[in-house]
DNA sequence: AATGAATGAGGGTTCATTCAT
DNA sequence: GATGAATGAACCCTCATTCAT
């Protein structure tokens, strides 16, 4: 019975059209199976068995790439934390806009990206387990929060220099920018995913109106506000 | 480790009768003990006995005060959370300033005896755990979210019935100001519980400027914003 | 909560007007609430605390006058078991008529008396917990089970000497006849009380049309059987 | 006592290497143990650990195979009782003599093979327990009694159908025939197995004329009497 | 490398029993 | 004597981890 559902799960001997690589591609598939599981259930209620079952392996497999959940968990911030800053770097680096427009954009591409995808589960994941993994909160803040924070600090800069923005306390402004965003994603995989509608909000909607009122308060020649 | 701590935190050289009679004080001493190791450690990782270890009793005792490990939560979310609503909708009751102080006003009580307390790290628990222990979740929607966004609702419609504010929609309003509050939150008693100062932030400053703004978009007559 | 449900059971501060015995009764009322707690609940499930409860008393009272749950149980069986022996032997010692209706009424006195009343309980109580408790098992066997067989010998002796009956291997019969009995009682006491009417029977008639076989057996001039 | 037990169940000099892969085994040396102890100590006072010891295997492994006792139970009672029947019928189908000889068959096979063995024990067991675990008697109900009481009911409207039989209230008459039966296994596992030789009597001999006493009730033309 | 049967340390909860008052 | 708060040994069950194959 338990026998048949784990190689259900896995899909018994079907020749596996696309995933000829197998055995390299063994801890990927690992720490793709353990990242849905983690952000659906969090670390404590997610069983090793049910990320070997979702990775198409036995649970001594799991074991033999990583020593303990714990290692395991870790693997997983690691591996789906990294890389996309280069790449939109670039792409503010090249960006010829006013710099309102380029706070939009960015914001934008933020939610649509990361926020709107599986990957805000990472964030989700990391804030809620924080006190419980110390080194993993460290590790976030080095390798996530503080090449996220540049960015918006360049771009801040950027405005400032450029005669948009007023003078500004850029930590403050960074930090108040990054609310609603963080706010939201944490709402989406939380009370939002048990009962939906307790906070009747539009995402794309709210970052809106949350940059616009930011505009409001740092450009120099402050856009109309539109209603809350 | 856990063998000695247990022992540390019974007192292990204080001269008392093995069986001190406190029926009065034991609910209390448990709850808080409960509330410190919830908030340390989350609802799941945290086990009964430990709770009764830390109120100096034994794990049996911890039952005949609450029915189960659930039933402990909630009574810790009523004594520290809901329990005090009534007394803090009563202030507002007979509030007579004008509707943007009592923004203000609410906003810091709010910070000043949740948000600043050990109690705060319920909400984050709740967001960090609610898809979990869906019960818990509806549960603190009921008795806290609910009324919490009920206040603010009482105080959003006086605005506009006085004029002072445009017309709202108060649901999006309601969740706007929510917001940054919930989020220094979650802040406090994740990231920068581990490393602090993660988010050079002072909460009292940023509530502050983030209800001048909400005010800003709400108000009839806005005021003068001030630099973010 | 669990405080004032006590009290409830024990008609809390009510002036007890017909137990101004009080204290010499205690042992009493003890072994008359186990009594009701064995039968309905069997050993293993009955609390001594629901029991001190149904006896108006605290849970340290018990254990003041029984020291352990084990010999409550006991002192509960053999509390029960005694004396009817005595009025009955003298009823059937004077009893005029023939034997085969001195049979019949026996049964429905058995019946009456004893199988549709809550002593009925003690039977299945010894019975369903004979293994666990083999020197109460050994106690019953004495106690009762000797003294109801002697009981219903002489009557088939008196049966034989008389000439109604003809001659009886008087062990078999004794156990043929009572063994109805005994089912009919188990039964009452164990699936007829989760799921009524798992077996239709009406106890008065099983019981006549049993009694009436066993006399066709026995007798030597039988009468006509009506059909089962 | 209970540590050396474990350890002389487990067979402490037998030199088996400590994880025997014994995959198709387990669940028969499991249920094996799990109908001792049932039988010899009631459902509610047999521990699943002990079951497990008994089967030479840990408390876990007792758990990879049963997801629960309750289960486990139910497991032993297919394995045991339910699980036969079907064999039986099929025994009764084909059954080809006069209806009284099946009936004499059918009650000597169910002596033979379930009343005379261990698995009776399962039956006083029900009786014992069944006012405390309901979802357990609702089962036996379904699963022994209906199938039992189904067979009873076929042979004896087949004695009606060929004119053996006079026509009967079949459901009371289902009931008489079982009745000595229970009674048997009830005496056999409770007063008999302390004391034994309370009840001087043979099984056999004691179904034969109870069979032979019914028969006598419910046939047209019938047979002469022996003696009781 | 991969498996999956087996383990055993807990985790929440219950309840007979104790003992200071 | 009587109380009832407190204890702690069990109990059922889970699951991360191990290891013989």
């Amino acid at each position: 019975m338990s026998i048949s559902k784990a190689a259900a799960d896995r899909g018994v001997d079907a020749p596996q059209p696309r995933r000829e690589r197998r055995k390299e591609a063994r801890p990927g598939e690992l720490l793709d199976a353990a990242l849905d599981l983690f952000v659906e259930k969090g670390f404590a209620a997610t069983r090793s068995e049910e990320v070997a079952a979702r990775a198409g392996v036995s649970k001594g497999t799991l074991f033999l790439y990583f020593p303990s959940k714990e290692e395991l968990f870790k693997a997983v911030v690691r591996e789906n934390i990294s890389g996309r800053f280069a790449e939109w770097n670039e792409e503010f680096q090249t960006f010829e806009g006013s710099t309102p427009d380029m706070l939009r954009y960015c914001l934008q591409v933020w939610w649509d990206r990361l926020g709107a995808t599986r990957a805000s589960g990472i964030t989700k994941l990391i804030i809620s387990e924080a006190r419980n993994f110390p080194d993993i909160a460290a590790f976030y803040q080095q390798e996530v929060i503080a090449p996220a924070h540049d960015l918006l600090r360049r771009i801040l800069e950027r405005g400032v220099a450029r005669g948009e923005f007023r003078p500004l306390d850029i930590d403050y402004a960074v930090f108040s920018i990054s609310a609603p965003m963080i706010f939201l994603i944490m709402m989406k995989h939380s009370l939002d995913a048990c009962a939906p509608r307790n906070y009747p909000l539009d995402p794309g909607r709210y970052i809106a109106s949350q940059v616009e009122i930011m505009l409001q308060g740092m450009c120099v020649r402050p856009a109309p506000l539109e209603p809350a």
